[in-house]
DNA sequence: ACCATGACTGCAAGCGTTTCCACAGGTCAG
DNA sequence: CTGACCTGTGGAAACGCTTGCAGTCATGGT
């Protein structure tokens, strides 16, 4: 393992001008800093991370913090985060943390805090302020994407507003028995999102002056297999059937047109299906949808906090915390039409 | 932030023994070690992770390089090793490399070679003899997922057999007119699974006699969405259809499905298809598929590694690298049945 | 001809741990 | 009673860089 000094000697130089010639530093003469480099490239030296981040203070690392990396949502923000770190140079370190809260605490404790990461960024996952404040002391900053973080910068879309425009676009269409296939509770915990899309729901109907039927309200675990079971079960009730769905995911709402398929249902002439996120496979069902740029999402979290970073806040200065919305736009396909006459 | 000296301070103890403390090591009575852990959780002392790595030479770090996030395969992996890591105790670093070669190299340079990481999972991914010398030269061990690497280790599944015996499958059912979707060209550079699988189909097919039609030797990107476009082709031909397709991941055998079903074709009855994975939505469509367990290959993957740095072979001992093939098992369900008549 | 200026360079002091080594007491067999 | 040993402990040397500081040497204005 070559070390700066054998690459110092090699060159002629001190360490002190190999590391600065190495890392792009300013005063160094074009003829040391080629005699720097080819000495490097002929001995194959790789700096030390350890080393020089324990000298420097920056890691060139950030954490990323997932309920899942399974689902639609958050493999994308994944993409987008990943793609950005990479072409920056940084490392992600990535903590898939599942639903359980159990696992949560100890990857905060044992791992968030140990002052290896420049910054964090947590999906869907609703820190206690405490967990908060206990980042923002180490002087991380810290981004939440799709949560509330009180006192952390935000990206999210307006999941409330959202819902009801989904839900609106069904009722304008003459829609009056209208399900809707939220997240299960134990979803609801951490990621408060499927509660929050619910009440959007909610409002809608309200406002329209429709009746909202317990027994139409179901749940599943945000994939296609468990929306399929829960719209099976409740496309076979044998009483009377809601003529829409508005299922809080994209995956979801495939589930629901998957079952009614299985029911001879057609969509979106017996049952219309509205999704909500801007999946893929979204195109194949035809499938009417919010679409929200969650890569997008990903990407521009982990720009933000390159820039902070980079603009050299050194300590603790976390900026305002910005809370921006996320730009979204209802992409009709064709899984909702009019009712059945 | 306390440092390790403040601890030692409030706890009235060296340095040194705080250390031993801390880190649970021999040779430290009972009450030092008490009393270091109180300060140090008065002080909400966390060791640096940096120093201490410096210092150790561990990391407690592994890499984790993957070609993509989203499909079946490698989030499955991805969350086996995520799980394995983060209850050892050990931190995730992952390199999503994307398809492109481009980034690839990067990921090896700038990353891979920083001395940071422990060990490194590469997921169907081919490096070069070179590239695996270089990180063995590091003393770093590696073990390969799904893809061969000379020198190192390697968890896979018999990817030309199971081929063969899905194949197979079909024939015995008494199938002639096989088609057989396989991956896109672009992603055999890599990860030449695509290949290998096309050639155990090749290879059950002659065995028996058959005849393999190039129409109906088509490819997707491994997606859904890419095998439904691809499988409309096919099926839409026009001239005669196969009776049965063999699909080389149970995504593009769903997608294949779909298609049939917008075809007007019921599947098993006038299609049989074949997929191959134990993707978890397979059950919805009924998949008969050769089930492998990314997640566990993930796992094991994390396992083997952790065990071999624990072992503490400290340095290059790469110890025997194996090969080990993970177990499979042929999953019937209800898209194969015996051709129309 | 002289000094201020600025571009380069090297020395050495950290960065915050781990761990080697020496050493102080206490235990125990001979 | 003594030397061999073991358990705990602290001092201090790494670990491999970054960077503040001071010093060297041309350069150019006056």
């Amino acid at each position: 393992m070559a070390g700066i000094k054998d690459v110092a000697d090699r060159a002629g130089l001190s360490i002190a001008t190999v590391s600065r010639a190495l890392s792009g530093k300013a005063n160094v003469s074009a003829k040391s800093r080629k005699l720097a480099k080819t000495a490097a490239a002929e001995l194959g030296f790789v700096p030390s991370y350890h080393a020089s981040s324990l000298a420097s203070g920056r890691n060139h690392n950030v954490g990323l913090v997932l309920p899942s990396v399974h689902r639609w949502y958050f493999s994308s923000v994944l993409e987008g985060v990943s793609a950005t770190l990479l072409d920056a140079g940084y490392d992600l370190t990535l903590y898939n943390v599942g639903d359980q809260a159990v696992r949560r605490e100890s990857v905060l404790n044992d791992f968030l805090l140990r002052k290896r990461l420049d910054a964090v960024i947590a999906v869907a996952l609703v820190l206690t302020d405490d967990e908060i404040q206990q980042l923002l002391a180490i002087h991380r900053p810290i981004v939440g994407i799709g949560g509330a973080l009180a006192g952390a910068s935000t990206i999210r879309i307006n999941d409330s507003g959202l819902s009801r425009m989904a839900t609106n676009h069904l009722i304008q269409l003459g829609h009056t028995r209208i399900a809707h296939l939220t997240g299960d509770p134990a979803l609801n915990q951490d990621f408060k999102l499927p509660g929050i899309r619910q009440a959007g729901f909610e409002a809608a109907m309200k406002d329209a002056g429709l009746s909202i039927r317990p027994e139409w309200q179901i749940s599943a675990d945000f994939t296609i297999q468990g929306a399929y079971a829960s719209a099976r079960r409740l496309l076979g009730m044998g009483t009377e059937r809601p003529t829409a769905v508005f299922a809080a995911s994209d995956e979801m709402a495939i589930g629901t047109i998957l079952a009614a398929r299985d029911f001879g249902l057609r969509v979106p002439h017996d049952l219309s299906v509205i999704g909500m996120d801007g999946h893929e496979l979204g195109e194949v069902f035809g499938l009417t949808t919010i679409n929200q740029d969650a890569r997008g999402q990903g990407a521009l979290a982990a720009r933000l906090l390159l820039e902070t970073l980079d603009a050299g806040t050194p300590a603790g200065n976390d900026g305002a915390a910005t809370d921006r919305e996320y730009p979204t736009e209802l992409v009709i396909r064709t899984s909702t039409a009019v009712p059945p006459a």
